[in-house]
Order: C-alpha cells, then structure tokens, then sequence
DNA sequence: CTGGTTCAGGCAAAATCCTGCAACACATAT
DNA sequence: ATATGTGTTGCAGGATTTTGCCTGAACCAG
C-alpha cells in the first residue's frame, strides 16, 4: 500500500468518526506503529489532523472542544449587542435557548418594554429579573439536555401568538441545507417559532456559518436577518446577502 | 476512549448541566477516580470549569450564584428531609414555589423515577438535574414576585393532571382560617393544585402555624398532612392531628 | 465531634512517543 | 552494470504521558 493511499485512508477514517487510534490504523492497515505515526504527524503538520496522544481528532471535533460557550464569549456578545436593538417596546418576542440567547437577554436595556415567550429555563430566568420585560414560559415536557420544554402542547401555545421577533440561537447554518439542528424536540419547537413570527432572526457565531446537521428547521430564504460577530461586509456572509437576507 | 474525547465529554456535561459529580463522571466514563480529577483539574486550570468538591461547574453558573433565602435554612432542610418520604416511584406530583420546596428538590433520591408538576421556575433547574425525573412545566405569564406561571392557561393545564401528590410552601396555616396567602395569582394556582390531587401536603415552618393572610386557599380540612420542622408530638401541632391530619 | 467522602501528591506499571539508525526499494547518473 | 541519492519503512532504546493505586490530609453532613 502507498503511503499516500495509507494518510487518505487515515483521513477519511477520522473525517467519519471524529477520531481515529493509532492501534486501530496500525492493526487496520498492517504496518508498524512508527509509520502510522509519521503519517499522523504529517497530516497533522499539513494542518489536516489534530494530533493527540494515543491517535489523532478531526479538525471540527476539536473545534467544538474548544469553542464551548465560554470561550467564545466575547463573539456572544458582539452578537447579542447587535440583536437587542431590534427589540422596541410593545413587540412580542420569541427566543429560544443556548448561550448566545442568555447573552442577550443580559443585555436588554433596563427601560425596554417587551413581551417575550420562550421555552428556555434560563433565558426565563434572565428575563424575569428584568424589571419591564413580561415573560410567558410556554409549558411542556421539560428537555433535560436543552433545557427548554418540548412537545405538542408547547407547540399549541407557540401557535396560538403572533409574534413580531423570533430569536433562533442558531447551531448550524447554511445558505443551500438552511437551518439545521441536531435534536427533533428542538427542531421542531424552532419550526413553530419561525412559523409563528412575522420576522425570523438567526443568531450565529461566525464558525457555525456554512456547516449543517441532520435536522432541518427552515430554508435559508425563511430566515429574515442574520447576525453574526463579523462585519456585515464580510466575504463569508456574502452568499447570504445575496439571497436576500438582511446581514448585520 | 482518548483523553481529548474524555474531557470534551465533560465539558459538554458541564455546560448542558452547568455541574457534574466526579462520580457520575467515573461511571460514565468507566475511569479511576483520579483520572477524573486529573481532568477536571487540568480543564480548570485552562479556565473552563470551576471546580468543587465533589466535581465541577460551569463558569457562568459560578459567576450567576445568587445565594437565595437562607433564612431559617436548617429547619426547612428538616421540613424538606420528612417531605421526601412520601414521594414514591411512578408518583404524579405538583409542586409550589418557594425555598422549602427548593430544599426538597436538591434532596430527592438519586434512583427516584417520578413526574413533577411545577410553574415555579427555580424548582424545575433543581428538578431538570435530577436523572430520572421528568419535568412537567406549567406555562403561563412568570409572576416576577414568585417566580411561578400564574393564569388561566396555568389553571387549565393543572386541571388537566390528577396528581398523587400535592406539596404546597406555605406562608400561613390556621385551623380556623385554613391555608392563606397574599398574592392572588399564587392563590389561585395553589388552589387548583389542591384540587387536582390526592393527596394534600402543607410544608410550613413553625412560625407560619397559626397564623394566617388575607386570601385563602383552602380549608385547614383540604390539606391531609402537614410538615413543620417540630416533633410530630409538639403541642403546637395538637389541633391539628385533632382535626385528622397527618402531621409528621 | 464523628464517620464517610473527597482530595492531593507520590509511586509504579503500562502505553505511547520520539530519535537515530540500518535495511530496502526505486530512480537516475556515471 | 554500477554507483549514488532519495524516500520509505521497521526496529531499538530511552523519554514522556497516562493511568490506577495508595496514604494521609481535608472536607462535609448529621
């Protein structure tokens, strides 16, 4: 076997399961651990690869290790920043859950007088404390990973509002796959959102821009602003500004 | 299983469940102890957890600690520590607001599988933490006093249950004037608790017995046990178990 | 206060890694 | 054909990392 066979066969391996062990690809591909380790380092140098000790992780796995919610908190904020100021008295607002949400809810000015509807326990408990904001907790299951309820009665009283904002803490977005996300419960709650809201925004921290999952929750045309923490001229969000959306 | 995927494992749990136990961590992940605490040290010094005894917790649950209503915390542990008891496995249960019904929720059996019923918001991220009990959010307008949902569409989804349980905080017991509270809103979804249940149980500490507010929720005869922090034999107590409650 | 739990640091075994070196294959120049 | 250079591979060894166990200290609830 080439050896050039051998690091496309390393790469796809660890494209497809997140990660890859050097046991594994030495038993897998029959050489010695020190030619597997070569191959390693030299897609790891090329910048292919994150090389750990014991195999080596895809780029995307290691990525989300280390862009948990605190780390990219100041991106957070930027986009919470800009979201706020679409929030004018009067409005009745959706939100859904996730950390960029929380940020937002952080940041609402202490004057504003708003209704917001949403299934997140702690997006609730920030609006609470807001001295104006009247908030209505849509009731159901509660989800134990999300943390926002679930199910068809959340649906009912999602569907029985108008709202004039729907705030989507966006996991991945995508011009062609549109909004996407990776739990049913999840999906299906943002779908009543979207459906029930006269204008739809997404919130996205620039590295979820371009990449998707398996669940669906809208097209890309659904989705009438998208902010992220870049300049709004930027190269990447062009394709969006492109296709009608509103770019902040 | 490599280390990286490990302590991504644990980050994800941190910041899903804004805490981990380092022996749910050993389980999860079948490791030694000190594997674990290795981990959570090492993420800790890179500033991503806050670690504690006993595990870990997410730095913006840290940050975000509102040390609540510690008043007479030892006797509504006591209160809490009977209250428990009576809640068995399958178990439909309401739940109230308030600080006794918080200490019950942070002492429910690890193995306990039962379905809580609640609008009050601090109650359920005490109960969406525990593993095997389901959450049942009651939705409606958040009263920014109580911080429970109060209102018709509240009333109507608690009518819709009959639960086997029923813990009501309360603020004021009588014999004579029965349950009472101050706050309309919480009145009325107290009392279409009381309706929708079996069982009937007051927590009250003891200065709350015997005294009494301006609305009331129910006859002293609706409630069929009552928990203070006192002996069960306390003179105090005497009318009560006269009048055929079960007071523990 | 007391008993049970959790923690930190030292230690040893095992796994993994790196470096240098020799063997081999292949291409190209002499 | 032979020599030379380049690239690849496996191996030996010593260094490094990881992990589990141990012991005594620290911590916490009752």
């Amino acid at each position: 076997m080439l050896k050039e066979e051998r690091q496309n066969f390393i790469l796809h391996e660890v494209n497809v399961h997140n990660k890859v062990l050097t046991t594994y690809l030495v038993e897998k591909l029959g050489v010695s651990e020190d030619t597997i380790r070569r191959d390693l380092n030299e897609l790891a140098e090329a910048g292919r690869i994150i090389k750990v000790h014991g195999g080596a992780l895809s780029r995307s796995f290691h990525n989300s290790f280390n862009s948990t919610d605190i780390y990219s908190l100041a991106e957070k904020k930027a986009i919470a920043r800009k979201a706020v100021h679409l929030i004018q008295d009067g409005m009745f607002v959706f939100t859904t859950g996730g950390t960029t949400i929380l940020e937002m809810a952080r940041m609402l000015p202490e004057n504003l007088r708003a209704t917001f509807f949403t299934g997140s326990l702690p997006a609730a408990f920030e609006y609470v404390e807001h001295p104006h904001i009247d908030v209505i907790l849509i009731g159901d299951r509660l989800s134990k990973n999300s943390r926002i309820t679930v199910g068809g009665a959340a649906i009912a009283q999602i569907r029985q509002v108008k709202a004039d904002l729907c705030f989507l803490g966006t996991n991945a977005i995508d011009i062609h796959a549109g909004l996407t996300d990776n739990d049913l419960d999840v999906v299906q709650i943002k779908k009543a959102m979207v459906e029930s809201s006269s204008r739809v925004v997404s919130l996205s921290i620039s590295e979820k821009v371009n990449t998707s999952q398996r669940l669906k929750v809208c097209d890309a045309t659904d989705i009438d602003t998208l902010i992220t923490e870049l300049d709004p001229d930027d190269m990447l969000l062009k394709p969006y500004r492109a296709a009608g959306m509103e770019v902040l």
